[in-house]
DNA sequence: CGCACAATCGTTTGCGTCAACAATTGCAAA
DNA sequence: TTTGCAATTGTTGACGCAAACGATTGTGCG
C-alpha cells in the first residue's frame, strides 16, 4: 500500500510527473488535459491506492494542513472537551492535529512549541502554562497562535477565555443571595489569569454586600485535589467555620467533598459547595453540584474561527482579538 | 524566528551546507570537523535561532517522529487517560502525536488513517471503531499498527487490551458472593469485542452458580448514557425485579444511578450496583462506586512498547503480539 | 623530496511534489 | 502556404535536508 508515487504512475502510463500531477489535484480541466487522460490517470491512481505524500507536498506548498495544540492535562476533562471540540471543528477544513500534553510543565511547552514549528504547523492553538509570553510571542511572528483559557496582560496575543470574572462574580452573588453569609474560597495557581480573575469577581461580590455582613476569604494555591483536601481541612477545624465553599476547579472540588463527608457534613445542610468548571458527573453526584459552567465547545470553536481567520488572511496579523465568553451558573442542589 | 535554513547559514559562515548540517546534527566529531569550526557552526545556529525543518528532514529519511493516535471519543475518560499515558510515554522517544477523534464513525476513522499514512507517521495505535479489520491490515503492511480496546478476531494485528472476560467474570462472582442473587446486565455494542467477552464472562460465572438460584439476564445495545436510562426504567418496572445491576460502561452506569434515584431507590440497599470501566469520580459519589478498572496506564504502555518495537525492527512483521491486561475489581460502597 | 594518509571540508544528488516556463500538435483564418 | 492560437502535454527547477562520494590541504616518514 501506498508504495506509488507520481513518478511510478508516470512510468506506468507514460504521462509525465505534472500531467499526472495535475490530474491528480483536480486541476486536470484547468490544464485541459483530455478527459480521456483523465479518466486513464484517474483510474490508474484508483488501482494502485495511491496516496500523495503530505510530506513532500508539505515541503514544496509550505503548508502542512497540520495545527498544532497543546493542553496542559488532556486527561482533565475540561481540556479533553476542548481538544474534542477543536480536533471536530478543525478536521471540518481539512486540518490534523499535533496533540502535545504539557503536563503543567514549562520545559514541556517549549519542547512542543519548538516541535510545532520545526514541523511547519500551520497554526498553534494552546492553553499555555508558561508564566511568561515570550517564547508564544517570538513564534507568533511567524506562525498564527491564538490562547485558550490563560492569557497573558500586557500582549496582543490573541486569546479566548471564559470571563472568569463575571461568572465567579454571579456565583458568589448566588451563594449570597441563598443567605450565606461567611464565604470561603479555595483557589488554585496564584499566578494565572483565569485565577486571579476569579479571586476579584469572588472578592468584588463579596464587597457589594459588606454592609449586610457577608465575609469572604480565600487561600489555597493549586488547581488540585490535595489543595482541596488540605483547604477544607484547614478551614473546617478553625473556630471561624465559613457556611459555604467555593470550589475553584473540578479537583479542589472533589478534594472539599471527600473531606466533609470524611468530617460526616452533609451538603448543603451544615455547608453549601460552588464549584468552577463543569463535568458530566456534576449531575449524578449526591447532591446534584452547582457550578459555573464555562461553554468549552463555544471557546472551542471561536479560537479554531480565529485560528483560521490567521491562517488565510483576513485577519489582520496585528489586529487584537482578545474574547472572553460568559460562563453559564448551572444549578445542582449543593447550595 | 525560524527563517533560517543551512542554506543560510552555509552563506554566513562561509562554510559549506554539508558541514553545517553534521555539526549541527551532532555528528561534527565523527566527521572530524574541527573545534574550531563546531563552535562557530554552533554559536550562529543559536545565534538566530535555527530549526531543523522536520519536514524537509522527514523527506529525505522517510522518518517523521510521529505518530498517528485514533481514538472513537476524546471526551471520554477512558480514552483520555489512554492518549494521556500514550503520549507521556511516546515523548521520551522523541515522538510527536498526531491524534484523530473518529467519534465512533467508519468514515472519520478511514479518514484518519488514510491521513497517517500520507503523513509519513512512524507508526499507528488506534482504538478502531470499524467492524473490518480489512483497511488496519493493508495500512499494517507498510506502517506498524497497533489496536487497544477493541480487536478483531482472525487477525494477526497486534492488541492490547484489558481482559473483559475475566474481569466480567470476577465481578459478577463478587455480587454472588455478597448474596445477590437476581442479576442483570446492560451492555454495550453487541458487535465489538469487549462487549462480547464481558458477556461471557458474565454469563459464565451465573451459570457457575446456577444450582444456588442465581439468575443473569443481559439486555441493551450502546455504550450510552440513554441506553442506561432506558434499560433501567424497562427491568424495574417490570414484575421481576433484579437485585444487582452491572453496567458495562460508565456512561450506561450514569444513566442507571440517575434513573435509580428518580425511582427513589437507594444504592445498595435497594439494589446494588457494579460498573465496568474507572473514573476519578467514582470515589467521590455517594456510594462509591464498585467497579471493574482498566488499567489504562499499563495498557497505553505496553501498546507504545510493542509499537516501538516494531519500528526498531526488535519485533518481527509477523510475529503475533496479542495480550490481555487482567483488570482489578476496586472496591466502593455500591454492593 | 615525494608519497601515504590523516584531517578537514565541499559538491552533488535525490526524497516526492508542484509550478513556472516551454513545447508540441492541429486546425482555422489570412 | 503561412500565421495564429487553442488544445494538450513536457521540462526543469526549486523546497530544505542528509548522505554518498570527493576534494583539498598538511604532516610525517622513508
Amino acid at each position: 500500500m501506498n508504495k506509488d508515487t507520481l513518478h511510478t504512475i508516470s512510468q506506468r502510463t507514460g504521462y509525465s510527473v505534472s500531467t499526472i500531477s495535475r490530474v491528480l489535484s483536480g486541476k486536470g480541466r484547468q490544464f485541459r488535459i483530455s478527459e480521456r487522460t483523465i479518466e486513464l490517470i484517474t483510474k490508474e491512481a484508483e488501482a494502485c491506492n495511491y496516496i500523495p505524500d503530505q510530506i513532500a507536498r508539505g515541503l514544496k506548498m509550505k503548508k502542512t494542513s497540520t495545527i498544532g495544540l497543546t493542553v496542559p492535562a488532556i486527561d482533565n476533562p475540561f481540556f479533553a472537551n476542548l481538544a474534542s471540540g477543536l480536533i471536530a471543528h478543525l478536521k471540518k477544513y481539512g486540518y490534523n492535529i499535533l496533540l502535545a500534553d504539557t503536563m503543567e510543565d514549562e520545559r514541556n511547552e517549549k519542547d512542543a512549541l519548538m516541535s510545532f514549528v520545526a514541523r511547519k504547523v500551520d497554526g498553534i492553538v494552546t492553553v499555555p502554562v508558561s508564566s511568561s509570553p515570550d517564547l508564544l510571542e517570538r513564534i507568533a511572528k511567524s506562525v498564527p497562535v491564538v490562547l485558550i483559557d490563560r492569557y497573558f496582560e500586557n500582549t496582543d496575543l490573541p486569546y479566548v477565555c471564559s470571563d472568569n470574572y463575571s461568572g465567579s462574580f454571579a456565583a458568589t452573588k448566588y451563594l449570597i443571595g441563598k443567605g450565606y453569609r461567611r464565604i470561603h474560597a479555595i483557589q488554585g495557581v496564584l499566578t494565572s489569569m483565569p485565577n486571579k480573575e476569579r479571586v476579584r469577581g469572588f472578592l468584588d461580590a463579596v464587597a457589594s454586600h459588606a454592609d449586610s455582613g457577608v465575609t469572604g476569604t480565600v487561600s489555597g494555591n493549586s488547581f488540585s485535589l490535595e489543595n482541596g483536601i488540605s483547604e477544607t481541612l484547614r478551614i473546617m477545624s478553625g473556630n471561624d467555620r465559613p457556611d459555604a465553599i467555593f470550589a475553584f476547579s473540578t479537583t479542589i472540588l472533589l478534594g472539599v467533598i471527600s473531606t466533609l463527608r470524611r468530617m460526616s457534613l452533609s451538603i448543603p445542610d451544615d455547608i453549601a459547595i460552588i464549584s468552577f468548571d463543569d463535568n458530566l458527573f456534576f449531575d449524578y453526584m449526591n447532591p446534584p453540584i452547582t457550578r459555573v459552567a464555562q461553554p468549552v465547545a463555544e471557546i472551542g470553536q471561536l479560537a479554531s474561527d480565529i485560528l483560521l481567520k490567521m491562517i488565510d488572511g483576513s485577519l489582520e496579523r496585528g489586529e487584537v482579538c482578545q474574547m472572553q465568553i460568559p460562563p453559564k451558573l448551572v444549578h445542582g442542589e449543593s447550595c
